[in-house]
DNA sequence: TATTGTTATACTCTATAACTATA
DNA sequence: TATAGTTATAGAGTATAACAATA
């Protein structure tokens, strides 16, 4: 019972249990906050930020989908909530007539801007209180390369359509 | 427009950046895993492996619902969920006829044991593969701090029962 | 009176499959 | 034929508030 034939590392154990518990407690309190602040869900504040971070403001829904992890079902059905409430705007692509560019609008942007502070004061308080600088660093270059990591090996969106009805 | 009233660490916004992806990115693939492999969601896995853990196999239902920061009644509801599969049994607890004491059963522990592998797997191979045993240790030593910070932070999900020290 | 856990409810979210249109 | 996005649908999960029982 306490010794299976699968041996687990434990120091990994242990930072997985770390990372697991502390972007639940973490992702819980922005979630609060996002809410309270601006009615917010978590999802689609990412989703502002992204286009915000973006250059052009705009990402193809599909692309966009994929960088949160999501159908892009779900995806359409959070950009109608943005889009309701003049957040975002959709519209045809030019370059690709059966792709939608999904752009942030000023509204969106101000939004994102007025609950930055707040989202980052409580991003600060719980997860970088008892981190230096430098601990803050360290995360990063850990992490980076588990991102980039699991970005390549494509768990996409787009991809259980094509395994789907592909008898062919 | 570039220099708004918050100015933000860099470093630790990366930093965030990065912890969100991945764990968003590793909670995908986890919850499609045990789902494939056992029919459980990742809330249920960690409800079980917590029970697993503990000493005795069991857990009030308030400290488990604080453990995976949770609402009592979502708590009541996943283990009305487990309890039905024979997971876990809920009795009241013997010193405090309030409580009610949940604990694993053979079953669960079996399920636990079986779908480990494959779970220890997929965070092996997400999470682990671009990591040194030291990044590991690494990690850990980063996270640990701010779990214990996050915890000692009153926890919201826990508000109707937060009279621990405080007023009175 | 405060706390524990359950229940009832209402709501949000997500995924799947079918569908339209473009490539 | 394959891809991009939407829609319809159906199910799961969550929190809130009211409630019963115990401290």
């Amino acid at each position: 019972m306490s010794d299976p034939p699968h041996s687990v590392d434990p120091v990994q154990l242990g930072a997985y249990f770390a990372l697991v518990e502390v972007s639940s407690l973490l992702r819980h309190a922005i979630e609060q906050q996002l809410h309270d602040d601006a009615g917010l869900t978590f999802v689609r504040f990412q989703i502002l930020r992204r286009l915000q971070l973006s250059t052009t403001g705009s990402h193809r829904m599909t692309d966009l989908a994929d960088a949160i992890v999501f159908s892009r079902s779900g995806l359409t059905y959070q950009a109608g909530l943005l889009e309701k409430d003049g957040l975002v705007v959709r519209a045809r692509s030019a370059d690709d007539e059966r792709g939608v560019t999904i752009s942030i609008t000023d509204a969106g942007r101000a939004l994102v801007e007025a609950v930055l502070p707040g989202h980052e004061e409580v991003v600060t308080g719980m997860l970088f209180e008892p981190l230096s600088r430098e601990d803050a660093r360290t995360l990063t270059d850990l992490l980076e390369p588990v991102r980039e990591h699991m970005r390549a090996a494509p768990p996409r969106s787009a991809s259980s359509r094509r395994r789907k009805g592909t008898s062919t």
